[in-house]
DNA sequence: TTTCATTTTTGTAATCATTACAAATATATA
DNA sequence: TATATATTTGTAATGATTACAAAAATGAAA
């Protein structure tokens, strides 16, 4: 995680006016760190900010992903996941008690056999199984 | 791929019964390597059984995922799709042709840092970048 | 073969996430 | 202040998926 600042600030280094919406929605990713879905993001805002729309969120989280400071976490279907860690990590999902952690991974131990000559831009890793906490 | 026999027992081998339905299905899955939407399944078998419901292909392909002889590909959000080749491999995605390309990995060199005592019960691994078809 | 239960398929309606779009609001500049 | 631009909001539209019940097919007694 590249964020050491206060959001408005990086918000600007990324070229990206740091509206309250904007800075509270990153904030949230920032806290929580919780790889959300839009609504989770919108319930929680909403709170602070009667008047938000979900529009909002979704306008909000396609800049920041354009601006290549949040990436999409696709795991399962239809629910598309937000992370402000953008560096190169992975995901495991425990199926016992549904929480989502994060790991590293090197790329370079991948060794790819059938794609030579391809030029690899972005590596997505999924695991899943039963976390330590959920071990008998 | 396990799959030698003909479809209608490779289906009852997986306690599945063998309706023509389904036989058309899992062969599309089979015969295509394409790893289909539901849409692409429905469009092109439609020619075949004129009366097809899209929601038949729904309902057989969640019973295949249960049955585990075909598996979820999950990349792009809002299009899941299918595939019949349910042994350990990743995918690759060319942003340039859009082509997905299949390609096999070791587990064994994962061996993530973070998730010791960690049970991993299934690997995905999502790729993408310029296939070597769309290289200059 | 007829009967009856069970399974499978079909069609339609409902749901839910996301996008499109235009009006309202806020912000910046002259 | 006046005006242009950017941002937010609310509503409607879209599209994938699911729910559900009726229709059709299958399979096993009788
Ligand atoms: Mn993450
Ligand atoms: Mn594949
Ligand atoms: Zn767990
Ligand atoms: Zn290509």
């Amino acid at each position: 995680m590249k964020f050491e600042s206060n959001i408005g600030d990086y918000l600007k280094e990324n070229e990206i006016k740091p509206s309250f919406q904007r800075i509270k929605v990153f904030e949230y990713l920032v806290d929580k760190m919780n790889h959300p879905t839009v609504d989770m993001i919108y319930k929680e805002l909403v709170n602070d900010i009667p008047t938000l729309s979900k529009t909002t969120i979704y306008n909000t989280l396609k800049l920041f992903v354009e601006h290549k400071i949040v990436s999409v976490v696709n795991i399962e279907d239809n629910e598309t996941r937000y992370d402000a860690d953008v560096s190169n990590h992975g995901h495991f999902k425990c199926s016992k008690c549904g929480k989502l952690y994060d790991f590293n991974y090197e790329n370079s131990n991948l060794s790819i056999k059938n794609l030579q000559n391809f030029k690899i831009e972005k590596t997505h890793l999924y695991l899943n199984g039963i976390c330590v906490n959920c071990m008998d």
